[in-house]
Formats: C-alpha cells, sequence, structure tokens
DNA sequence: AATTAAGTTCTACAGTGCGTAGAAAACGGC
DNA sequence: GCCGTTTTCTACGCACTGTAGAACTTAATT
C-alpha cells in the first residue's frame, strides 16, 4: 500500500471522523492548526484519490470527498501487510502478542473463541 | 519507526538472513542481482546505521555489519506501531483476526492459552 | 620510512514524493 | 455575457533514496 505523508495523513483522519464526507473548505477548517492554502488541500485531495484512499462526489457542487475504507480497515490491512512480510509468521505473532497489553490479549482471546465456535 | 527503502530492504533482508554479519563486499556479493558499486554498499550501510537497524563492528578489517534486531522483531514492532495508529484497537484486532488465515488464529488461540496459564 | 593495495569516508547529483500555493481554467447563477 | 466560486494546472523547495566518483585512511610490505 501507498504510505502518507504528515498532511496527508491529517487529511485521512477528518476524513475518518467524518464518514458522510467533507468538501475541500471544510476539510480546510479541520486542519486550523497548519492553515494550508485552500489549493494545497485541493492538490493532497488529488493526490490522496490517485493513491485510492479517497474517493470524490463530482455531481456535488462543491465536490464532496470521502474516505474509501474505515480507519480500522485502513489499519488492519496494514498490519496483514506487515506480516506478510516475514516468512516466519508465527515468530512474528508469537513476538506480537507478547508485546500487546493483556487486555488486548483477552480481547483476541474472546475473539477467537467466537471464531472458532462459528463453524 | 523510519522507513526503509527498496536497497536498503534488500540489504536488511541480506542481514538477516546471516546473523554472524556481513562485510560490505559479502553485501554486495548478495546483491549481485543489483550489482551496486561497493561504495553505494557502503553509503547505504552508513545510511541504515544512522537509521538504528544495523551496528557495525569497526574492530574488524573489513568492517562486520550486523542487524541490530531480528526480522520478526522488527516486523512484530511494526505491527504494533501501526496498531497504535488506531483510537479503537478492538475494532481493528477484530478485522485483523478475521483476515488472517485459520491456521494463524489457531496458532494465535495456543499461544493465548500458554500466555494466559502462565501467571 | 616510503609505497601501495584495500578499505572507508566525503561529496555530489538525479529522481521521487510531499507540502506548498499561485495562475489559469471551468462552472453556474445572475 | 459577467462575476464570484470552485477546480485544475503548473511549479517550486525540501527531504529521502539510489547511485557512485574522489579523496582520505589504514596496514602490510619492502
Amino acid at each position: 500500500m501507498a504510505t502518507l505523508g504528515e498532511l496527508e495523513r491529517s487529511v485521512m483522519n477528518a476524513l475518518w471522523n467524518t464518514p458522510s464526507g467533507l468538501t475541500a473548505a471544510e476539510l480546510r477548517g479541520e486542519l486550523s492548526d497548519r492553515d494550508p492554502a485552500l489549493t494545497t488541500v485541493h492538490t493532497v485531495l488529488t493526490r490522496l484519490e490517485k493513491k485510492g484512499f479517497v474517493s470524490r462526489d463530482r455531481a456535488a457542487r462543491p465536490h464532496r470527498y470521502l474516505a474509501v475504507s474505515s480507519r480500522e480497515d485502513h489499519v488492519a490491512e496494514l498490519m496483514t501487510e506487515v506480516l506478510d512480510q516475514a516468512p516466519d509468521r508465527q515468530a512474528v505473532l508469537a513476538r506480537f502478542l507478547g508485546a500487546v497489553s493483556d487486555s488486548d490479549t483477552a480481547f483476541l482471546s474472546s475473539l477467537i473463541n467466537r471464531k472458532l465456535i462459528q463453524r
């Protein structure tokens, strides 16, 4: 998957927080800390669209921009992508499990139980 | 964590495959597909050292380069780092678990059981 | 100590990606 | 057809990466 720059990430975060989508002007409002020019927002949105992270409604009169996938789906996909980099998946999974918190582990455990029962 | 370029990744893979470390010349041999100049290999190694991925034995006469952490540790760390990006960890974990294979799930299950028993 | 081969560091350049935004064009209501 | 709004085009600087020659250092040998 393509990687995101800092501003691109901020834009995606704003879009992920607003499932109904945003216009470029609205988005600019969400980035008041950086206060970029409106054209800068447009450039970033166009690049994100090309990268497949964003879709836009060209029918709407200020165009409306939407995140293609949820933040959770995105992050989960990144995780599997990273995991796939390693020849020894099990060694990675063991270390991963060693690194996460007990509550994460417990949550995974309950998920797995449900997943295993379900067949 | 810093990110790796394509040649940098190739170098890391070679080092990960050789825990005893490699010299620049040996490394160059491992990269015969790209066949970079020796100085190119040196440049990359120096950058990887600066990034903290590689350590070098300056006492050895051709310097010996070693991966600082194993590929598995590295990938596991990337996974947790990615996971930490999301506010809703559980939603991500659920999707992640939905995406991995049954054998991965089974392996995680056995690991978790051992982890839970162990206290 | 001077020579020299091997090894290391310095310096530099081209390509790419990202942040940045002005200039130009297109759109749509009046 | 004019004008404000919105979108697209074009471009620049910076940082990172791949690339490698030039210059310097080291250590063995005569």
